[in-house]
RNA sequence: GGGAGCAUAGCUCAGUUGGUUUAGAGCAUCUGCCUUACAAGCAGAGGGUCGGGGGUUCGACUCCCUCUGCUCCCACCA
């Protein structure tokens, strides 16, 4: 049968994950055996496949199927997530591009839409992880908004309500006045922007009226001077200590101000006078609380002028900007103004200016919360891969503010807050429930005249029960009741693997649920991955063009080829720069692997053949480092090192099983292969396979498949990863010296242009194992291997050592003498540099009185072998000189 | 402004409670090879004194201080 030279990721990758879906491998059910579970970090609904995902799940699905492999009940919850403001700003730019504007629907109209919207767009992500390879159980698949996630929500928020912890205030918002919406910190985008500094002249009142004296004030929003309700200074700025209990008035509207006394102000900066504006600055706002100050709000929705502004009503705040400055200044108000640079906030998804803005939200309370879901990271309950990430974990958590879970937005779960004709506000799980509470406020009341708050919960607060309720959501909102089946026996999740960057957002509030509900932490290790960035270090992101489709990726390389070549650079918690070399190496170690597997099943079996010496002795030697290996990849795996572990294995198959041991028991051209051998070689295959499949799935499916006979129905995923055995060290140190011995006859040729079709001899004086002198032979094309004990027994050649044993190979005519003492000088030099370093620790009392003993002992030997090196160099110098 | 982190070969990174040869890997580079598994390959080689300075120690890439540069988080001074 004919095999292609090069692996086609193609045709194999959609057939064998049909058979694995086809087959419910990817399925679980709650068994006797241990559970493994993670749930994904549920990607936004109507999302697409970005870097970022490709890494996460990449690395998700390498845990979950070494799992599987090591007899866990692993199971991988998909799902997705509604992502409230991103995709309600969707399908709002979807509308207006078919002259659909939002304000002109109905609420159900608008959901109807993004309904629609969703069963169009949503689960495209889905579709691609499969195409990655994710393992993930697709019976379980859950959404954030499925009617028993969304009554979950509704029953956490009816919960804490009872309980006291939420409760509706006054909050500054980020408005953006262009999409008439709030927006969240994170999707408000600072730059710096040129702007002026005006200064303003406010005069002291006398009984209402403009005295002599005034204060001059630094602003950059001269337009809200009509929002003004106080003027602040510091208390201890002797400059202005006259002033303290006067009032000022406001220019344009001769509104009278007190002039309040407070340390946010700097003394330094402006003109150490602050023109105090609560209702639309944050900071204003706060600085108002303290003083008792009347908020005036001066601006609408679309950020113009009101009528509480009294001039230059319905002008939008820009336009106001420059009219109020020439007004200013006819009436001598402005003393001056500077070029000024600030940071601006901009709508990321507008571009317009964000205003601040109050409004009134609902809050949940953090601050008790908080406590023990810092607990349990600090005391490694559950673990932060990496670790660093527990100090910003620990900063944000006793800094924690209450947490604003209502978005002004319809996509989402609305509210189940009821308001009363007369105001008064009832908190239930359904309307019928609403009424029933309402009537005890007001016995008369009926179900049309409870209006139901408009705003919804932010997706967050869906999100933070997601490793609870993807399981059992009846549980959230009654830490009483009995978990059901599934939720007793998956939770909590083994491992999280999320972004830095939602910490706080997501992962702090799933422990604080997940404490609440369950009693119990979510997940026992988050790892936390990096940003995925370009090659120049920036983020990858739609509008630098510099993210590369993951998609085509995987078409052009490979699904295993792009996870090896992500996995390859990624640390837990560095950011990685991402580059497509780094995928070509990974697809070229699949085609390494695939010709690898061409080679063996190639070789036929002679049954008259005698196993050789060399092919004893490698496979001997395998066996030994494939357990010694084996070792190493748990350890990295246990310590979440994947791509050390990772790379490992890429030597391990590349390096030592390509090079060296096939190399080896590969026969002659058209000879043929003992059996014992070949046998021993596809059960070494069979092993790296196994070690091989948590990385690159599709790939090592194919070749176990057709490796040796399967029964129907086998599958590698489902099979066992290899197990170590004890392994002697001394068997790979014989044949670590073996290889020196190989690899300095091949330098020896590369250096004086010897072809290796020209056979060599070999003498050695040491300890070259001489069982594997064929192997020697065979790798360095050696004729013969005598055995030395003098250096001046041998002529013209070239000498080389290892450790302490010393090779030569006499070349006759070939060897330019004079070259030879200068290498075996420039490596005495060596030595001696590094014999004295040796010596000078040895002979300090210190060093010998204080460091450990085995420590001693190591150098000692360091110094002895050392010195038989450089006697061995000094006596072949000495021969070669002579002739 | 506050806090955290990082700085090791051209690039991306290891270096696991300071002590196995005066630092390792992969990629890239250079040299020689189309050798019948693989040129997406084979064989060989070169390359860093661990950001600068100081300190602790018998011993520092590893611990402390300091300077420089970069990154992130928080607050963003009217």
């Amino acid at each position: 049968m004919e095999i292609s030279a090069k692996y086609s990721p193609a045709e194999t990758e959609g057939k064998w994950y049909k058979y694995w879906m086809e087959k419910g491998f990817f399925h679980s059910e709650p068994d006797e055996r241990e559970p493994y579970t993670i749930v994904i970090p549920p990607p936004n609904v109507t999302g697409v496949l970005h870097m970022g995902h490709m890494l996460n799940n990449t690395i998700q699905d390498v845990l979950v199927r070494r799992a599987r492999m090591t007899g866990k009940n692993a199971c991988w919850v998909p799902g997705t997530d509604h992502a409230s403001i991103a995709t309600e700003a969707k399908v709002v730019s979807k509308l207006k591009a078919e002259g659909i504007e939002k304000e002109s629907l109905t609420r159900s109209e608008f959901l109807a839409h993004a309904w629609e919207w969703k069963e169009k767009h949503g689960g495209i992500i889905l579709e691609q992880l499969k195409k990655l390879g994710a393992s993930c159980d697709w019976e379980r698949t859950k959404f954030t908004m499925d009617q028993p996630m969304s009554q979950a929500v509704i029953n956490t928020f009816v919960y804490y309500y009872n309980k006291g912890l939420i409760y509706r205030g006054i909050r500054m918002v980020n408005w953006d006045p262009v999409g008439q919406t709030a927006v969240s910190d994170e999707e408000v985008i600072h730059r710096e922007t040129k702007s002026k500094l005006y200064y303003l002249k406010y005069y002291i009142s006398e009984n209402g009226k403009p005295g002599s004296d005034f204060v001059t004030i630094a602003t950059t929003r001269p337009e809200t001077i009509m929002a003004d309700t106080a003027i602040c200074i510091h208390p201890q700025d002797t400059r202005f200590t006259h002033l303290q209990g006067k009032k000022v008035l406001i220019p344009l509207v001769n509104r009278e101000i007190p002039i309040v006394l407070d340390e946010y102000v700097s003394m330094d900066f402006g003109t150490g006078c602050l023109k105090v504006t609560p209702a639309h600055d944050i900071n204003d706002y706060e600085i108002g609380l303290r003083h008792n100050l009347p908020v005036i709000d001066i601006l609408d929705n679309f950020a113009r002028l009101n009528d509480k502004a009294q001039i230059l009503i319905g002008e939008e705040r820009f336009a106001a900007r420059k009219k109020i400055v020439s007004m200013l200044n006819e009436q001598r108000h402005l003393v001056k103004e500077e070029d000024y640079i600030s940071q601006v906030g901009y709508s990321e998804r507008t571009d317009a200016v964000i205003e601040p803005k109050l409004s009134l939200q609902w809050f949940l309370k953090m601050d008790k919360a908080a406590i023990p879901a810092l607990e349990v990271v600090m005391n490694n309950k559950i673990k932060l891969i990496p670790e660093k990430y527990k100090n910003t974990y620990r900063h944000w958590m006793e800094n924690v503010k209450d947490w604003c879970i209502s978005r002004q937005l319809w996509w989402g779960q609305q509210i189940p807050a009821w308001y009363l004709p007369d105001g008064k506000v009832v908190v239930a799980r359904s309307p019928e429930d609403a009424l029933e509470e309402a009537r005890k406020i007001d016995p008369n009341v009926c179900i049309d005249d409870l209006k139901q708050d408009e705003d919804v919960l932010d997706t967050w607060f869906s999100s933070w029960l997601w490793p609870v309720s993807v399981f059992d959501p009846g549980k959230p909102g009654f830490p009483g009741k009995t978990p059901n089946e599934e939720l007793a026996y998956y939770y909590p999740t083994n491992d999280l693997v999320t972004a830095p960057e939602i910490l706080f957002f997501w992962v702090a509030r799933m422990i604080m649920a997940g404490g609440e509900f369950c009693s119990d932490v979510p997940f026992r290790n988050v790892y936390l991955t990096g940003i995925v960035r370009d090659k120049q270090g920036r983020k990858m992101s739609k509008s630098l063009g510099n993210s590369p489709d993951p998609v085509k990726l995987i078409e052009e390389y490979g699904a295993d080829g792009v996870r090896v070549g992500m996995l390859l650079c990624s640390s837990a918690g560095n950011d990685i720069l991402f580059d497509e070399t780094q995928v070509e190496q990974g697809r070229n170690f699949a085609n390494k692997i695939w010709n690898a597997y061409r080679l063996v099943k190639g070789w036929n079996i002679g049954e008259s053949e005698s196993q050789p010496e060399h092919s004893i002795k490698a496979i001997e030697w395998f066996d030994n480092l494939l357990s010694e290996s084996i070792e190493t990849i748990n350890d990295h795996f246990a310590k979440f090192r994947l791509s050390d572990a990772l790379m490992h294995i890429y030597k391990l198959f590349w390096d030592d099983f390509c090079a060296w041991y096939l190399e080896i028991v590969k026969p002659v051209y058209g000879g043929e292969i003992d059996k014992a051998t070949l046998e021993s070689t596809i059960l070494f295959f069979d092993k790296l396979l196994r070690l091989l499949h948590p990385f690159m799935p599709f790939l090592t499916e194919e070749l176990w498949q057709n490796l040796t006979e399967r029964e129907k129905g086998e599958s590698i995923m489902v099979s066992s990863q290899p197990d170590s055995k004890s392994f002697n060290g001394t068997v790979l140190e014989k044949f670590a010296l073996a290889k020196d011995a190989i690899a300095g006859v091949r330098n020896i040729r590369q250096s004086k242009g010897i072809s290796p079709k020209e056979s060599l001899d070999l003498h050695v004086k040491g300890n070259l194992d001489a069982g594997l002198y064929t192997t020697v032979r065979k790798m360095a094309n050696i004729g013969n291997i005598y055995l030395f004990s003098q250096s001046s027994d041998l002529v013209s050649g070239a000498s080389f050592m290892s450790g302490t044993t010393e090779f030569f190979v006499p070349l006759e005519g070939l060897t330019d003498i004079s070259e030879e003492i200068k290498k075996a000088e420039a490596e005495l030099d060596h030595l001696h540099g590094f014999l004295k370093s040796v010596n000078a620790k040895l002979g300090n009392e210190k060093f010998v009185a204080n460091a450990p003993g085995h420590v001693v002992e190591m150098e000692k030997k360091k110094q002895s072998d050392a010195q038989t090196k450089i006697s061995a160099l000094e006596k072949l110098i000495q021969d070669l000189k002579k002739q």
